[in-house]
This record gives C-alpha cells, sequence and structure tokens, in this order.
DNA sequence: TATTGTTATACTCTATAACTATA
DNA sequence: TATAGTTATAGAGTATAACAATA
C-alpha cells in the first residue's frame, strides 16, 4: 500500500519509505503513551508536562514555548493539573508578570510511576535489538533531533 | 536530564535510553504532522483518517478500531470530514447495519497533498542517512511494528 | 508600547450511555 | 440477544481575541 502511495507522490522512493516506516512507529508510540497516560486520568500532553517538571521549573511562556501551545491552552492545562494537586502555581523571580510552574510531591510520583511503565510498555518494541543496532538507532535518534530546534 | 530519571527509575539502563530517545523522536514527528495537518485546517486525526482512506474502504466499525476510537467519536469525524466533501458515506455490502466510508475526488487530493508536504518535512530528519542506516532503521521499524496488533 | 498571563468564546476531540435498526 | 451505527451529553484540549498588570 506504501508502494502504491509511493508512486503517486513521484518523490524520491527511498526518502518516501523511511519517512512511512517513521510515521507508522510514530503513530505505535503515541498509542502506547496514550494507554499509560488514560489509566491515570491524563491526557499525553498532560503526561509530558508532568515530564517537563520533573526536571525543569519552566515560566508559563516557556512550557507553552516548549510544547508547542498557546498561552491561554496551557493556562487551562495548568488550572486543571493544579486542581488536581498535582502542580502549584508561584510569583517568578524578579519579573512581577511571570509565573513559575513547580510539581508537586503528588506530580512528581505520578510522573515516575507513568516513566516506568511508559519504559517497560516500549522496551518489547526494543527489547530484540542486538547492541550494535541499539547503539546506531540511539546514534540516528540524536541526529535526526540535532536538527530540529535550533 | 534524562541520566537523572534512569537512575531514579532503577530500571534497565539501556532501555531507559532508547525509550527516551523513541519518546523525543515521536514528539518531533507529531509536532511536524500537526504542522503540516493545521496548514490544511485537519486535526492530525483527520489527516490520518484521509491516508487511511486512500488505500482503503471500509466500515464504520474497522475503522474506529484501526484508529483506536470509539465508534461514536468516529461518527462525529467522519460527519465533519462528510460536511467538507472530503468523504462519503454509503450503505455496506450485505449487512444492511454497516456504512462504508468512501473518499472523495477533493479528499483524495487533499490526502496527496498532505502526504508530500510530510514526505518534504521529515525527509530532512532523515536525509543524512547513510545507506546501511537506512536499511537498519527500516528493518527496526519493521520488527518494531510487527510485534504489535496481531 | 511590549510582554506575561488570564479570561471569554467557540470549536474539535473524546468517551459513556442510551437509542434505532438490522441480524 | 447481539451487533452497527447514531445521538445526547459532558468534559478536555485547542486557538483567537480581548483584557489586566507589569515592564
Amino acid at each position: 500500500m506504501a508502494a502504491s502511495r509511493r508512486r503517486r507522490s513521484g518523490g524520491t522512493g527511498a526518502d518516501e519509505a523511511l519517512v512511512d516506516s517513521l510515521v507508522q512507529v510514530t503513530f505505535s508510540v503515541v498509542a502506547v503513551l496514550s494507554r499509560v497516560a488514560t489509566r491515570h486520568e491524563l491526557s499525553l500532553t498532560q503526561m509530558r508536562l508532568l515530564g517537563i517538571l520533573r526536571d525543569h521549573t519552566p515560566k508559563m511562556s516557556s512550557l507553552a514555548r516548549h510544547l508547542g501551545l498557546e498561552r491561554s491552552t496551557l493556562s487551562g492545562l495548568v488550572d486543571r493539573a493544579e486542581a488536581r494537586g498535582l502542580l502549584l502555581r508561584c510569583p517568578g523571580g524578579g519579573d512581577g508578570r511571570s509565573v513559575e510552574v513547580l510539581i508537586t510531591r503528588e506530580g512528581a510520583a505520578l510522573a515516575e510511576l507513568g516513566y516506568g511503565e511508559v519504559v517497560r510498555a516500549l522496551a518489547p518494541l526494543v527489547r530484540d535489538l542486538r547492541g550494535g543496532e541499539r547503539q546506531l538507532l540511539l546514534g540516528i535518534a540524536e541526529r535526526m533531533l540535532r536538527g530540529r530546534e535550533p
């Protein structure tokens, strides 16, 4: 099926085959992540948000930028997570306008739990790769990510 | 940052590093796909729907299963796409209850356009991989996908 | 004036539950 | 009874536009 598409699009067949695979893998991984998130009554975005807050204490605007969302959208997300006790807003440093977002102990515990589940859920996808393949996949991922977000 | 998480989770470090990369790449690809979809006033799900309909004429229930959605959710998605003239519902074969979904010429044109844009957007992520790495990535993707959806 | 964040509004996406029609 | 699909409802996610407070 991808073959017929490849022909119709008339691009570089090799790139297209690779892109097809990349997209398929992407949807598989998204499905796994969503399943884990749903199990804890989180959306994928909320889980990602908690994942960021595990290691950072960003301001609202920077958080919105990282997630690729409008500030107004983030306000709602943070509202709901705050109402659940997963994070806190607090006044941010020198600038009287800005707000910092901190994960709570409960939020951190949930993030930790979810992360472990994601690893366990995805590990089978990755488990039968041999050592050399793992190294190569890591390298490829790193190079693919390096090109982005300059 | 991934390193500290790895230590806290106490699992197999090697798997976790690989999973971290996989998740990061996943979000990058989702961002690219979403950007393309938005450009054509489609959601990611709608674009995926059109992608399936390029090569298939499924019934509603099978479509819902493929997308991992409830039938009621799919009804709404198909409603909106049908209102835009991107697809058609028609009575499905022998079973008087079932409904087949067909892409229209306009829908197919949009799917084709979007697919080309996705390929062009993702190709740079993939372009500097050498021949052997491409083969390996394809093989890995295939193996990763084979495990799923039996 | 420009920036940070929130609020108001409107729409899409999503699931659950109840329903209709067919099997 | 069971299945295919829709409708009703409710809530979350999202963006745009208008706003307040601060810079």
